[in-house]
RNA sequence: GCCCCCAUCGUCUAGUGGCCUAGGAUACAUGGUUCUCAUCCAUGCGACAGGGGUUCGACUCCCCUUGGGGGUACCA
């Protein structure tokens, strides 16, 4: 362990589900803690009591989760810095606020709301800053008992230097200075006793010896309040880096027009969480200057808060589905289909059992889509042809079949064709080996001429021989059968389709076409 | 209003005074491969916000303007 350990969070309030923004400032601190060998810790800022939630909780651990950003103290996981819960550390904060008190750098305030804001209106009216007056930064006792005997419940304010100028060093954005006169004399406790974020930050940040704090660019004067308060306590502040926020494609704040709410939308969309987890990595960091997928183990290497960019970026979907894509095509086939297997099941398309059974086949069945795809949320309905028994045919596809008059004769000779040859058998029926000898993924070569039945290869070479003899040109034939074999005029090879579709349905679905009126 | 931050192709960005007639990715367009679509490959399109300085030399440093973002709570 080095000296100075690594120790990062993240503190989010539960008052919503977890965000984009948030996830990557999540992301942000756990690629640092693993980085620098670190620990990551999560910290749940429920002071807001009215609106924290249990269920945002929830939320927002599925999403880290998801993402896979595990947190070595927290939640679910304890830690030596617990409770990991602002309101289960309310008598942590207490003897804080009685030490600031003590120290002077706290003092009490009896005014209501109502005549904070009076006053702050007031100031606003003079042409200056809007903020708390200070009333009661300097009363004195008589004054103080007058307010006591009126049973007013005073809260607890921070006493900020006044017309000093201050000095951080942001890891993101430099040094920056600001004058103190900006900043009010901030409430740390509320009348009841809960504290307010910038307390309770601050004292936890220094109890769980936190040693840098990746957060958003809103949180920079909550920096400033913050690190004032590390001095007020003696104490050292920690390593602060405020990373701009995410804009939403116009430039503005990220609306629902741009992005979901919830993070796990995008799982429930079809996105994997590697391609999330990429993709939000490059909003405002990149890993190099000519590549931009990477493994989390290829940014860990590379990753440093320093070099966050200091510009805002925008959140640009197209991009996301792209990689998604790209993710996609690098999974094994049986994880692909490991991850399908919820999306399929909840079209009703296949059994749950078919999983066990058929496993070789829908391999090779995705095998066949997967470079169409850049969602896993396409591939129900990219697969619903091979297993429907009365198929649709879609507009274009209908069109295919129109076009050329003596489409039902050749189509009935086909099915006739096949009807002879050593087709696998139509799902559900046990295809014996056949697509473990011949894999799609392979352009089903693996089984060269002696598998168990024809491969794609060799049902191709059977189609050209036969549309020669029909004197059909061999591109005038394809297109016909595959409308009237998977009901569009897109996708997989046709031979493809032929061996995935099987035997039975073949013929049933050539001479279904060929027998209309 | 006041305070702070930011500013390279439509978008994400590389670039830290000369390697830049500005590189990569995406998007878009075109061509190739092909039974379609997709993948893949090739080519093209396309940016240093504007104006002043500093310097032998600025995308890179400084100032101003403009534009954008954030903050200004008994929310985080």
């Amino acid at each position: 362990m080095s000296e100075p350990s690594v120790r990062l969070r993240f503190a989010p309030s539960p008052t919503g589900p977890l965000h984009l923004g948030g996830a990557r400032t999540a992301l942000y601190n756990w690629a640092a803690a693993q980085a620098m060998g670190g620990k990551f810790l999560l910290r749940i800022e429920d002071t807001d009591r009215a609106r924290s939630t249990d269920e945002s909780l929830q939320i927002i651990l599925a999403g880290l989760s998801w993402l896979g950003l595990a947190w070595d103290e927290g939640p679910e996981v304890g830690g030596d810095f617990g409770p990991y819960f602002q309101t289960e550390r309310l008598e942590l904060y207490a003897g804080y606020a009685e030490r600031l008190l003590a120290s002077g750098w706290a003092y009490k305030c009896y005014a209501t709301p109502e005549e904070v804001q009076a006053g702050r209106e007031r100031l606003q009216a003079e042409g200056k800053s809007p903020m708390y007056d200070r009333r009661d930064r300097d009363i004195d006792d008589a004054q103080r008992a007058a307010y006591e005997a009126e049973e007013r419940k005073p809260s607890l304010r921070f006493r900020m230097p006044l017309d000093q100028l201050w000095k951080l060093e942001d890891l993101c954005k430099g040094e920056v200075e600001v004058n103190l006169r900006e900043l009010d004399d901030w409430v740390m406790l509320r009348p009841g006793g809960m504290p307010t974020y910038n307390f309770a930050c601050v004292v936890d940040d220094l109890e769980m010896r936190i040693s840098h704090v990746v957060r958003g660019d809103e949180h920079f004067m909550n920096g400033i309040k913050q690190s004032v308060l590390f001095h007020a306590l003696d104490a050292k502040a920690p390593k602060y880096a405020h990373i701009p926020l995410i804009l939403g494609k116009n430039g503005k704040k990220l609306s629902k027009r741009d992005a979901v709410t919830n993070i796990l939308d995008y799982r429930d969309k079809g996105y994997l969480p590697e391609a999330i987890f990429n993709y939000i990595s490059l909003l405002g960091w990149s890993f190099s200057g000519d590549q931009d997928l990477f493994t989390v183990e290829e940014m860990l290497q590379r990753f440093r808060i320093e070099d966050i960019g200091a510009s805002g970026s925008k959140f640009d979907e197209e991009k996301l589905l792209w990689m998604n894509g790209e993710y996609i095509r690098k999974l094994e086939l049986c994880e692909l289909l490991r991850r399908s297997q919820p999306l399929l099941l909840a079209a009703e398309i296949l059994p749950e059992s078919a999983f066990d059974q058929s496993a070789a086949y829908l391999r090779n069945a995705l095998a066949s889509i997967r470079e169409r795809i850049s969602l896993l949320s396409e591939v129900p309905e990219k697969l619903a042809y091979l297993f429907v028994d009365a198929l649709e045919l879609d507009k274009d596809a209908e069109k295919k079949l129109r076009k050329n008059e003596s489409a039902p004769q050749w189509l009935a000779a086909y099915a006739d064709l096949l009807e002879k040859s050593d087709l696998p058998a139509s799902y559900p029926a046990d295809r014996g080996d056949a697509d473990i000898a011949f894999s799609l993924a392979n352009k089903g070569e693996d089984g060269g001429e002696s598998g168990p039945c024809m491969s794609p290869a060799q049902l191709e070479q059977q189609a050209r021989d036969f549309a020669e003899s029909m004197d059909v040109k061999f591109g005038h034939f394809v297109h016909p059968v595959r409308a009237a074999l998977s009901g569009t005029t897109k996708g997989p090879g046709l031979f493809d389709i032929v061996f995935l579709l099987g035997k039975e349905r073949c013929c049933q679905r050539l001479r279904a076409i060929a027998a209309r009126p």
